[in-house]
DNA sequence: TTGTAGGCGTTATCAC
DNA sequence: GTGATAACGCCTACAA
């Protein structure tokens, strides 16, 4: 067991060049057919793997690309990895994986392996706690291709992939006013990210359409954006100021919502209606069922893989910003009985998964 | 733009040789303080980055570990590989991610690409298709290091990480019996996997102390583990033989029990308990919350990452399997009113997450 | 204190 | 048809 077989070990048991191993293997025009047997043969009885790492060395090219995100049990985010694993594989390349749980030094800490890895190329998610962009400005200098999904930095002529965030926002607010629903309460995602201030955006701009503002005080960021979180902020909201509708920048913040009306005793959707973000696994499983918005994810890493692929093979890009079309998934939770639970009249809307 | 620095551009640009300006990178003894000096600052300057493909080459020895699971998109899974991770980060070494979506073609294709990029290790939860397992021992000859965990295959001298599935399953089903229900339904997972037999002999064990038995009608295999699969089934069950309580062997299926008796007026605790195992994200979130056995998942990440790392670095290891504790996480789902919702005694139970 | 040479596994190039 | 050689980037005996 003296580790994997290679040409060399190959060559000297046939007593030939490992240049005829090599085009043996490969089909190579000009050797003889006993030889190429022959080779073939005794690779397989020693279990010949081309070794990738040789490769890589020789061609400058590793067939790897980078992942780097800010948690894979985000269900957005696994659902990303997925399409993104989908493309790489299909055209031979492998995935590394890396979070940085969004801690910025840990970010930046990735980039330095991404880079010594030699990767071709790689895709990201910046963490929240990202405020400078100069390790990723640093790859695209060595030119590493690189390419940028959900999170956009604030950095000149990079490749993009998001939802279209503000058009989704919109989309919920209006539905949110077509029920009915009068005022709205905002629970906003971490401030520095721009998927937050689209998602505001959106919101302000259907409340506009109907002759209303969006107040600051209906206007609540949860930065950290656990359950607990949305909860607490709502139960005292509902103490003083109860809205009659929640639009969450998450459906974890929604969550919260939910249940802090729940144990107030306020109906959902009845005299709450609750609408998140980003369609998650549990969404249509809690009660009522929560309409929200779905995020394309897998079709997100997708389309950044490609992108990515086609930087990397075509040795040069156009910066540009790809965007994708997200879905408003109406549910029970903004169905008040007035309008009727079947009622999907409304707007574009479809039933939810499964 | 020439692509990244290597040490012979230094030394060239410095006029010595490489193998002193890798010796001065790496603050070996007798090199001069000023040609450190020198070299440290053009290497800075120029970017330089180790290649670790050639160190890789070199040493034979690619400080990458390959992770091959069916579903990132799995609550469990993507736990779990965050708990890799992070022994991994903090130890030096890179994870390749690859899924087999539970299909054991891609399986068997992912294996010769694990084997061919030169992985350090291998850590596998394999497909639910997969009932032989030449191509992992394939691996296990070569004397690649290979840790198995969740699902264990059928093979000689592995190392395995597992929860304790029976005895979860046993804790889950005696809180059933203790709390007053008498006829359980098992939804089960598919066949082939150990687990869920596991879980089923657990499920008996409890039922056996409690003097009854699982007729083969109370045990019915979901071998898609959709939502919509076990709604389906338990549909129709609950027309022609309702049960009292429901052991489902994950989360899903649970939630699918659920919905079945919400549509069909079935009252959950008090007419139907219902037990999940996983707990989910979404466990603590639907109506009722989902009591379900929680399965360490980042410390199985860790434990397995942790061995694999172990038999990396000593060229050798003991066969054996290491159980985790799974632990009974008591929510409303069988709580019924009789016993009381806040009464916690039957056994160390724990309140739900957040 | 520094340089030289060889090799990790592969393949492209040139030579026979 | 086949072989020898060099090169990818790095490290490390061994020499000087």
């Amino acid at each position: 067991m003296m580790g994997q077989a290679t040409l060399k070990d190959i060559a000297k048991a046939l007593q030939i060049s490992s240049s005829t191993v090599s085009r043996a293997l490969k089909d190579y025009p000009g050797i003889s057919l006993e030889t190429r047997k022959k080779v073939k043969e005794l690779a397989e009885k020693l279990n010949y793997r081309p070794n990738a790492v040789a490769l890589s060395l020789r061609k400058n090219r590793s067939f790897t690309i980078g992942v780097i995100i800010p948690e894979v049990v985000h269900f957005f985010f696994s659902t990303v990895i997925s399409g993104i694993e989908e493309v790489a594989i299909n055209n031979g390349y492998n995935v590394i994986l890396c979070q940085t749980n969004e801690n910025h030094e840990r970010e930046k800490k990735i980039v330095e392996t991404m880079i010594s890895s030699r990767v071709d190329g790689v895709l990201v998610s910046y963490a929240r706690e990202t405020h400078t962009f100069e390790h990723f400005q640093k790859m695209k200098d060595m030119g590493l291709p690189v390419v940028f999904f959900d999170r956009i930095p604030d950095m000149d002529d990079t490749v993009n992939v998001i939802v279209d965030d503000g058009k989704g926002a919109y989309q919920a607010v209006k539905h949110l006013l077509d029920q009915g629903y009068e005022d709205i309460l905002h629970l906003s995602g971490p401030k520095n990210l721009a998927i937050s201030k689209l998602r505001e955006e959106g919101c302000r701009k259907a409340l506009r359409e109907a002759g209303k503002v969006l107040s600051e005080d209906r206007i609540i960021e949860c930065p950290n954006g656990t359950i607990g979180e949305s909860e607490g902020i709502c139960r005292r909201i509902f103490a003083h100021s109860p809205p009659d509708a929640v639009f969450a920048s998450n459906d974890i913040a929604a969550a919260g919502a939910m249940r802090a009306a729940k144990e107030m005793g306020i109906k959902v959707p009845d005299q709450l209606g609750v609408m998140g973000f980003s369609n998650w696994q549990f969404s249509s499983m809690v009660d009522p069922p929560l309409s929200t918005v779905s995020q394309p994810g897998f079709e997100i890493g997708e389309k950044a893989a490609s992108l990515l692929l086609e930087m990397i093979e075509n040795h040069r890009y156009i910066p540009r910003t790809e965007v994708l079309e997200t879905q408003l998934i109406v549910r029970k939770s903004t169905l008040p009985q007035k309008t009727g639970f079947f009622d999907f009249s409304a707007s574009g809307q479809q039933a939810g998964l499964e």
